[in-house]
This record gives C-alpha cells, structure tokens and sequence, in this order.
DNA sequence: AATGAAAATACAATCGATTGTATTTATTAG
DNA sequence: CTAATAAATACAATCGATTGTATTTTCATT
C-alpha cells in the first residue's frame, strides 16, 4: 500500500495545508477550525500517519516516559511492584521502561547513561546489591531529572525514598522467632552496603539484645542472597550443631536452606524455625509453609510513581522519605502445630 | 555545578571547532584527527556532555532499540525468555524496551502504537490471549519494521516464529499419563484463537485417540488458565466423579488446582494424576511435585532476538519458523511412587 | 618555492514536529 | 459599507545531531 512514512508534511503537502496547522490540528488545538481539523484527520488515517515521537520530544524536551531500574523482573516482588508503577504511569500519561540491572553495578551505570540519552523524564531504581557509590546519578540530577528509589531507600541528594520499616519488620520477625522459644538464631543478611540489609540486620540485633540473646557475629552471614547461598548458608549452620532459629532477609535464601535442611531430616520447625522475608508465591507453597514478612509491593509502585510524577511537574518540590506498613505473616515454619 | 544541558555546539562554541566535526570526533570518525578528538573529548567530558539520542536517531532513523511485548513479566517462562533476549540484544548493542500486555489486546495495541512511534527498529511478541486479528500489527510491517513472534507462534505475512512443537509436546504429556494407566484425562486449554493452545489441545486429542480413548468434549476445558480457572475447573472435574487424570496447557492452572484437590483429600496422583506445562519454580517446590513440560525458555529468547536482528539489518531475508525442543519432566504429581 | 594529493576541518541541509509571530480571512459593530 | 476585532492559517525558527560537499590546511615531491 502506502510506504508508511507518512509525516505531517506530506499531509501537509496533500491538503495544501501548512505543517503548522497540520500540527496543531493533530493536537487539537484550539487555533484550527473543525472543519480544516476534520480533513486532516482524514488525509491523516488515509496515509496511515503515525507521530514520530522522536522529533515531537526533541521539540518540547519532554518524553513523557519514565525509567524503572529493577534489579531482576523474576523476583516476584518486584514485579508486583513494576505492576504498581505501570498502571500509575499509564493512568497519568506516562510510558515506562523497565530495565534490568541483575544486581550488577555497571550494568546499572550502562542503564543510566541510555536512560539519560534518551531524556526519560525521571527514573524509578531500586538500586543494586553491588552499588555504594552514587556518582552514577549525579547526571542525571545535573539535567533535571528526577529520581525517585524504592524499596531500596538511599540518602542521596533531594531525592525521595519509598520503602517500608526494615528494622520495625526485621525486629518483629525476629521477636516472633525468640517468642517461639528460639535461643540461637542466625541472620541470612544482604550487602551491609544497602541500607535496606544494614536495617533488617540492625532489626534482628535490637530484638536480639531487647530479649537478652547473645549476640554472635558468626551467626551473621553476609552474601546475596540467592538461592546458591541459601544452600551454603544452611551447611554451614548444620556444622553449629546448636541453630534453632533462621531469620532471612529474603525468601529465596529461606526457602532454599529450607529445602536444604528438609532433605536432611532437620524437622521445621521443630529443630529450627525459619521465618523470611517478600512473602514471594513459593512460601505459601512449600512445605512447611514459610513464615515471612509481606511488603505492599504494588502500593510501593504506586506511591513510588505518584511522587516522582510530582517531582516531574514541579521540580522545587522538597521531598521526604515515604514510609508504607508490611506485615509479619506467621506460618508453618516457624510454628509448632497444635 | 553546570546546567548539564551541553550539546555538541557548546563544545563547538567552546573550542572553535565546527559542531560537525564535534559530531564525528565523539564517533571516533576517522575523517578527525587525533589531536582534536582529545581536545573534544576532555571538554565533553568536563562539559559533562551526554549524547542526545532523540535528536540523533531522528537523524538517523534508527533507534537500535527492540520493542519486546510480554503477556506478564511475573511469570517465570516469560522472564527468563526476556533474560535470553536482553543478553544477546545488548550483545548486538541494541536496547530494549519491555512491555507487558497483562493479556489484554486493547493494552498490546496501544503498545504498539507507542513503540512505533518510538521508532523501534524491530519488535519481539508473544501475542496476548485475546488477540485474534492481527490489524493492529500491520502498520509495523507498513513502516519496515520486522516483527517476530516467540512462544505463542502466529501466521503473519513474512514474519517468524520462535517456538517449540507444542503438538509434540502435549502428545508426549498425554501419552505419559495415559502409560500410567489414566482412562478419563481432562485438558485444561487455552483461549482456542491462540494457535498455542490450538496446538496443545490437537495433541492432547491425538494421544487419546492413538490409544483409543474416548474423546469427551467435556473434557476439554477452555479459559484464560489463571490461578482462579484452575480451582474452578478443579471444581467440576470433582463433580464428574470418574476424572484420573489432568494434562494442563499451564503450571499455574494445574498448581492451583493440585492444591485445591488436596485440600479436598483427593490423592495425587494415585487418584487423579497431573501433568502441567512450563516447568515453573513452583512446580518442583509443590507436594507432590509437579509434572510438567520444560522449554528452553533462555534460548528461546536468544535465538528470537538473533532472527529479528538479522531481519532488521537485512529486511529482504526470507523467513521460516523456528522449532526447539521441549522436554517432559516426570515428578510425583503423575507417578505412583515405588 | 610551487604543485598536487591527502588530510583535516567548515559549511549547510536535513530528520519531523512544535510554536511564537505575522498575515490573511471572516465576522461583527457602527 | 467600512473599520475594527476575532478567528484561522501561514511563515520561519528551532530542538540536537548527522552527513554530503566544499574549503582550507598540511605535507611530500619535484
């Protein structure tokens, strides 16, 4: 049929139109009468115009786009979270990319530089588990664009977070495990880098102390919490002999040492409880079921959104870190049935 | 400290040179001298200079950007496709934007319309299950721009499809439980309008009429094969009385209602055996496990990505679909353990 | 030192849409 | 019917980078 690169000059052209009003008529703008508006829109499908949104931003210095940095779309939290943020972006107008960064800081700073170049209006990221530095953003801040972390606060500069109380979580996870008699339990935590782990590790320690437990820095792993190192993890507790207890800072590492234990006739919860956290599907599938915590992981997206769309329209705005509520949920593995 | 707002002709005002020559110089033209491209390049540098894409794939008419439309990213199959895809994209240095129909044609659309207007240079698509024309794909294939189908293959002008034998496969499903002794299999199906699940159900069929069974229309279920779908359907088949066997078009439907007949003290599988489709996490993680097809679900990804580049750097090339091979994984749900 | 080829750089048009300003056309009032 | 105003449309510059062509500079050669 037609070559399909229609473009509002050869409308334009067609009519004996100027591009201007060609424009401004598929814009709808006031400036043109229904009539002229009427016939371009027609010229318009008979050619099959599609905008180039290429030229139309390069003009107006808008994208109305948002980067979203996710560590890894697998993990079902994040895309709960990434549902929160689309319908959010949708509902306002936006478009969303999502990237990424498989927990690999260059990989993040590759993300940032294309997300940069193609002036995406402002970024979602939820940073990744190598990242301590944060000179990666700063050009982004120097052009204006706003960026918003989830899940993973950061004190950087102006920017918000929006992320639940890890140490509120990780204290009642853990004084739920001391409540349930245990005396001896160990902490699968994350980078101490991220202050997401550096909190849920200080959570375990104040319940820890509160009840007066023995601190014990071998019980305090530090790794990345994948499903491998749930495995090495939960060796290396069978060598203590004297584990009673495992808190998690993810499920992915509780579930695999669960597996782990199970195949080696550890009784859960009975020789060790465990308790995790992100409330992921597989917990509630296993057996035992895995006491976790839940996180609003679609409300996080939302708010996540919602704040930096407020920082897009108004870049003055001062910002605070936004603060959501999760929830312990009790469950097999940590529980003796009646 | 600067606006951030440098374009190659601040660079050029800044050292006298043409902003052409500041153009090649920053891509490392030879037609630039080595002395200049240093002068160039440190005074981006501190200028804090970043590439604007907008304006230079409007020069260009190319993005280097592949649009991937994905039904849900929350599923496992689909997420690590999209691993296997951004791996060689990125490989081939391209970008991709990653899009989520959530299964809703009126979603792919709009979609489509926005990454065309994007620009982008080529698109991979699993088709959502609603969609049965395929109009809102013709204006792509109007602009140039080649479309490759991956899992859920489609007849469509010149374009390909990367897939497995999904007859093949659910034929070997069926013939399993039938070997295992099943004489009344219900098949939990998809949307019919899919050739997918068109496929999946031809199988089912053709293994019980090789062997002689009795082919029931009742049998053969017809949903979206959600979580929900499979309790209902779990539901009926509990009605039926005689059911010894479920061959599902996916993990999710056949996981939901392996749970919900447990909870009803139905015995899996010794009184109703299970076979799913997709090998996700859950399947080996639930009691009993989950028998279940596995597809090369990372290579699938690749070797879309690999045949949609060769067709946007060669638009002439003649296509053919592409078939993998897919596996049964046999576990407890379908076995009658020793 | 003059010549010519090669190397380096400058000029200018272009991609497609937007938008402030200018001009034309239509409409209303006196 | 004309002047004044409003409505509709046209003109032209612009966003930032790319690229074919033209011009200048460099350098070797005679």
């Amino acid at each position: 049929m037609n070559s399909g690169k229609a473009t509002i000059h050869d409308i334009s052209k067609a009519l004996n139109i100027d591009s201007s009003t060609v424009s401004r008529a598929l814009n709808n703008s006031p400036r043109v009468s229904s009539k002229t508006k009427a016939k371009i829109l027609t010229k318009a499908a008979e050619l099959g115009y599609q905008r180039n949104s290429l030229a139309s931003n390069l003009r107006t210095n808008k994208t109305n786009t948002i980067g979203v940095i996710v560590p890894r779309i697998s993990r079902s939290f994040f895309s709960s979270v990434i549902s929160g943020i689309e319908e959010t972006a949708y509902k306002n107008g936006y478009n969303v990319i999502i990237c990424q960064s498989l927990e690999d800081v260059n990989r993040e700073k590759k993300i940032m530089d294309n997300l940069l170049s193609n002036r995406v209006d402002g970024v979602l990221i939820s940073i990744s588990m190598q990242t301590s530095s944060y000179e990666h953003l700063k050009p982004f801040r120097n052009h204006g664009a706003p960026i918003v972390f989830y899940d993973r606060p950061c004190n950087f500069e102006g920017c918000t977070s929006v992320s639940i109380d890890d140490f509120e979580a990780s204290f009642k996870a853990t004084e739920h495990l001391i409540s349930n008699g245990c005396k001896n339990i160990v902490h699968f935590g994350g980078p101490q880098n991220i202050a997401l782990y550096k909190n849920r590790k200080k959570g375990y320690l104040a319940a820890l102390e509160k009840y007066g437990l023995e601190i014990n820095e071998i019980f305090c792993f530090e790794n990345e919490l994948s499903e491998n190192d749930g495995v090495i993890m939960a060796k290396e507790i069978l060598k203590m002999k004297n584990v009673d207890g495992i808190y998690a800072a993810n499920d992915t590492s509780a579930i695999s040492a669960l597996q782990y234990l199970k195949s080696k006739d550890v009784k859960i919860p009975e020789d060790i409880a465990i308790v995790g956290f992100n409330n992921d599907p597989i917990s509630s599938v296993i057996e035992p079921s895995l006491t976790t915590i839940n996180q609003p992981d679609f409300e996080m997206g939302r708010m996540a959104t919602n704040a930096l769309i407020d920082q897009i329209k108004d870049t003055s705005l001062s910002v605070r870190p936004i603060v959501l509520k999760s929830e312990l949920i009790v469950r097999s593995s940590s529980k003796v049935m009646p």
